[in-house]
DNA sequence: GTGAAAGCGCTAACAT
DNA sequence: ATGTTAGCGCTTTCAC
């Protein structure tokens, strides 16, 4: 392998020079310049990056914690985080950490091993837990989609709440009285919100809320499955189900299906996120649409702004989302 | 930040015992060893891993190339890539190329910067043209998924060929003789396996090929739509249609539905890859099952033997799949 | 078993 | 505009 020093002797020019030509080359004259150029091409020169990160203590490397990838969700969020960082000159290094903590906090370690500048977390828990809630010693971390309540850094999310009461006013509005929610993971800040927003409609609307309608999910089809299996088991079965994410609401109008029953004649079902999948279903999914690659490109320049000391504009961005009005959401019959 | 020097210096030893104690410690005599480790402890000390990595030319980064993760599919193999590599002590450089070949030798450039170890690409192009096809200068790769034709490297894939074959077979045992093939994007040597194979067995039953029934995807949801509708539309119409991958049968499904018709009453339809959406659909899709996570699983395994001169019992693998029958596929009526 | 010292390839301060 | 040089933090001979 050639290194800065072969190219060196080979245009007859400094290290140093030759270093200058690559990195600032307005500083270098346009003769030398061309003779360092055709000598980096002669010797098939190529900068060993480990030396260069090295030296100049910058990786331009990203860790990446994501909860799940084989979630359509965060494939997408994941697909947006790495368009950005191609684009900022940045590099993904991705942890598929499965909720493990110990996972997530191993590879935010790998900040403070010089191995990436910074963090993108999208579950909310802070892997860095030790450098003390005032964030005094906090690596460069950004917090997106599935944020810290009392954030230490910054974060991009969506107004869950918001979200949440808008679909269950749709359910409302559609004469709606008894809604099953199925949740996500217990914990999940997430989750919180969403049945906030489920709550603060249901009350605006003058409808007792029922603990009983409110069912476990883990975001998974298998989850979404038996969740519903629950409610339409329940004494009073609820006329339309709410489900935190479009793959539990699949998973609940099969398993509807099976129970012989119709959706959405018999009972409505709502999702969350929008995937591609929830166009296509049968019937196609009513949801709320979020802007899932949209996530990941600010989550990256949020990141890249706070090394590059930029000032942020607003440093906890809140990302639009839309409520998707398709079929499998309908009128309550009597 | 606190480096090897300064706990040396609190430990009253050598950097290189420090070095060794955290290297090879039973190469210190158990007193230095507790005495450094405390030292360590005491400073809060982590090894700079840039520097670690620059001095023993050794990066444990690996480059993973997907030609898009927001694919179901895809991200199960990423998900077995990244548990593997966590494993194996790698980290994952994840690049979603979407198939564009300057991006995939920009990234897999990385390895001859000295900034990754090795690269795993899941589409069949070789990102390192230049090194001439005998291999001669190829730096470590492994391809998985889709693979080369004439590899330069290990691959690890299925044997499409027959996949494609025990579907058609399937098919036609099933009483159909119209079958419509929904294919992947132009060019790729997965489809042309899986073309193959479905030919192999109209002709081992007698059935004429008809171009006409062949027709181009992208395999994403819109494609298998678009792609049914023209189907539909074909003078004679196709009793079943197989699908390169399950996303555009879960696009044909709702298709063929919109134009008043049922699956699989009127007609059948077959996918590919077993997502977790194909047992949820409606109706359940038959499909032909691969192992994504053992993929992904097994390319890290491949790829790390390269790097540590273990011999591979086979540089081929090729993965078993399994054909799954469920309700979309049905015998054909008259 | 341990220490001294060279040096990986590069950048950046300083000198010219 | 260009060259000289001192390291960055670590591993790894080579002595002892």
């Amino acid at each position: 392998m050639s290194n800065i020093r072969k190219v060196a002797e080979l245009a007859g020019v400094s290290v140093a020079t030759v270093s200058r030509t690559l990195k600032m080359p307005e500083r270098v004259s346009p003769l030398t310049r061309d003779r360092v150029l055709a000598a980096v091409e002669q010797a098939g020169y190529r900068p060993n990056l480990m030396a260069v990160q090295f030296r100049s203590r910058k990786t331009r490397n990203l860790v990446v914690l994501v909860p799940v990838i084989a979630n359509v969700f965060f494939a997408r969020v994941i697909s947006g985080i790495q368009e950005a960082a191609q684009a900022f000159d940045y590099r993904v290094l991705l942890c598929d950490t499965l909720g493990r903590e110990e996972v997530e906090v191993a590879y935010a370690e790998l900040v403070r091993a010089h191995q990436a500048d910074g963090v993108i977390q999208l579950r909310a828990f802070n892997p860095f837990s030790d450098a003390g809630s005032d964030g005094a010693c906090m690596p460069p971390m950004v917090n997106a989609c599935e944020v810290l309540d009392i954030p230490p850094c910054p974060t991009v999310r969506l107004d869950n709440r918001a979200a949440a009461r808008e679909m269950t006013e749709h359910l409302l509005g559609l004469g709606h009285r008894r809604i099953g929610l199925i949740k996500g993971p217990q914990g999940s800040p997430l989750t919180r919100e969403r049945i906030a927003g489920y709550e603060d409609a249901l009350k605006a609307a003058g409808v007792d809320t029922d603990p009983a309608l409110i069912c476990r999910g883990n975001f998974t089809l298998q989850a979404g499955y038996d969740a519903a299996g629950q409610l339409l088991a329940s004494p009073e079965r609820p006329t339309a189900f709410f489900c935190e994410n479009d793959e539990m609401a699949i998973g609940a109008i099969k398993r509807i299906r099976e129970a012989g029953l119709r959706v959405p004649d018999d009972i409505s079902v709502a999702g969350f996120d929008d995937i591609p999948f929830a166009a296509f279903c049968d019937p196609p999914l009513t949801t709320i649409a979020q802007p899932a690659e949209a996530f990941g490109r600010h989550a990256v320049e949020m990141l890249v702004a706070q090394f590059e000391q930029h000032s942020l504009e607003a440093t906890h961005l809140v990302l639009p989302h839309q409520l998707i009005v398709r079929g499998s959401t309908a009128a309550v019959t009597q």
